[in-house]
Parts: C-alpha cells; structure tokens; sequence
DNA sequence: GTCTATAGTCCGATAGAC
DNA sequence: GTCTATCGGACTATAGAC
C-alpha cells in the first residue's frame, strides 16, 4: 500500500497523490485504502516515516563501510548525501513540499535533522561540521528542485571538496 | 491584486492559494481575479516574478553599500541572505514547494540561481565560492522548512564563519 | 471592466452491502 | 476486510448581465 503511494508521487508528484490514485495503484479502492488508513494525512505521516526509515538504513550502511576515526559519521553522511538520488530521495523531496499543512510532519522532520546533526558534529570542530552540513543539504536540496547552478564537473569538485573538508583537510580552500 | 496572492501565501501557505481566497483578500470577486490573470499558473508565474524581482533589489541594495574588493559581490550574497527572513522569503518558499507541477516555472528559478552564481562566482575560486552558496542556500532552505538543526548562538557562528570564508579568510577552520 | 451565477470536475470521507 | 455508491464541499473556469 506505501509502495503504492510512493510509486504514485514518483511517477506525478505529491501534487497528484491522491486517495484514488492509490487505490488505483494498489489494485484496490479508495475505501479499501482508508480502511489501513484513517485518513490521507495517515497515509502521508506513514509515508514519511517510511522514507526517512529507509535514509537511515542508507546511512547505516554507508557508516558501516567507513573505517573508524575522527569524523566517521560526518565522512559517512557526506557520502550517503552525494551519491546518485534514488527513489526515497525523490520521495522525500516531493513530501518536503507538501509539508505546509502538517506541524506535527515539520517536528518530526526537524527531530530527525536534529538528532542527524548531533551525530555527525560530536567528533567534529563545530564550524567544520556545520559548514560541511549545510552545504551537503543546500546541494542535496537544489538538486531535488531541480535548481542546482553547478553542472557535473563543478559538482564533482565540490563533492570532492566536501569530503576532504569532512576529513579534517582544509587545502582545497586555500589560495 | 498580487499583494493579496502574497497575503493568502503567508497566511495560510501555498496549498490555499485558491481564486476564491485570492478574491477575498483582495475585496474582488473570482471572475474579477481572471479578468487579470487569464489562469491560476498566470498568477502564479507572476507572483513568482515578482518575488524573485524583490529579492534582487534587496541583493542589489546590500551589493551598493558593499565596499570594492575580492569577492564583493559573495559577501552581499551572503549577507542579504542570512538576514532575518522577510515577507518575500516567505512566500518564495511556500512558492518552492509548488513548483512540483510546473516544468516553466523551476526552468525560470533555475536560471535565476544560475545567473546569481554566476555573479558571485566570478572574482572569487571556485571552491570557496560554491562552498559558501551551497551552505548559505542549505541554510536558508532548512530555515524555509523550518528543520534546522541550529540554535539561535550555532547559527550565529555559522554566519560569522560563512562571511570569514566570503572574505577569502579561512582561519575559523582551522583546528 | 467587474460582477453574479453556474457549469463541470475532483477530492476526502462515510455508509452500508457482501 | 474490502467493496460500491454517494455525499458534501472546494476547486478552476466560463457565460452573460450590467
């Protein structure tokens, strides 16, 4: 039934994500759909928890291949951020968006970037964990609204600038 | 006419810019509303307009008190966008997250972030200068959406530090 | 030019059959 | 449990009076 609603923001936006179009999707009705769901914001909190799940599972496993040191968590982020978005990536922007109307979907999206934060920075310079944040979720946003300025080669260096910032390195910066 | 679309925008977000809404703020009818704006995507495209048009007057007023030098024009990038949030970036956000539908509208915010870059990019390196963008942007987008992991004191730091790394200084990295 | 009235569509949710 | 049928409401847009 997720898969369903997920598969439905992926192919027409969070615009069109309707009960019907779930149903349809899912192979069953609207009333079939609003029996596991009480309501559409159920589906969408559901949803939500869904993806970041999934981001965390992503990170975990990304944390897992990094070789323990100062930074690991940060290292790991970086990477898991700049990778080649995939399909909950997708998911979450579009949901971002939908965001608007839910103050209990804004918390819990601000608890998850929170408690993200606090475990990339705890090994990490503060102002060199937070710049290297922010610039990773400026890119990781930009791209999603499909707004991003750089091209391929100019992203490929600022990854590559970022990860060595993430590594303590600050001589990409220097001139 | 688009002060009300804005008006509605901040009120009650961008899910209920509806003509109705739109022509009650505006102590119109709906028809009237179409008599200006011969669809909703119209007035859309023109709110964003003129969204996007205030944004460069008010980069445009930092730039003129901004002295002469190396990277003037990041510095006022910077500067006018850690400001404290105003009426415009508001509705720019909620604006953002409706983009979802209209390919012509994120083409047109696209080239705004392309030809913005461009300008602070071109007497400053590379590196420095799409490090600063991307975090400043991040930052300014997770404030949008209401998810940023900073208290009031970290994102004073990350200020001082992205308008150090603005003035080619790298030292608040060091460590 | 700006209004009223209304057509026509789509949505979320409910009720009740099976 | 899952369906069908339908309600009530909100939306965009059009037609025509003034």
């Amino acid at each position: 039934m997720l898969d369903a609603a997920a598969a439905v923001v992926l192919e027409q936006g969070a615009g069109k994500l309707t009960l019907d179009a779930v149903a349809l999707r899912a192979g069953a009705s609207k009333g079939g759909v609003l029996y596991h769901f009480p309501s559409k914001e159920a589906l969408l909190e559901a949803l939500l928890e869904r993806v970041t799940s999934h981001n965390r599972a992503a990170y975990e496993s990304v944390l897992a291949k990094t070789p323990v040191g100062p930074g690991r968590e940060l290292k790991a982020y970086v990477t898991n951020s700049v990778r080649e978005p995939d399909e909950d990536d997708h998911v979450s922007g579009a949901l971002l968006a939908v965001l608007n109307s839910s103050p209990a979907m804004i918390e819990s999206v601000g608890d998850y970037f929170r408690a993200r934060f606090a475990a990339i920075s705890h090994d990490v310079p503060f102002e060199r964990a937070a710049l290297v944040h922010l610039a990773t979720e400026g890119l990781w946003l930009m791209e999603l609204f499909q707004v991003s300025p750089l091209d391929a080669r100019q992203r490929a260096r600022v990854v590559k600038l970022l990860k060595q910032l993430a590594n303590g390195d600050s001589k990409g910066l220097r001139e």
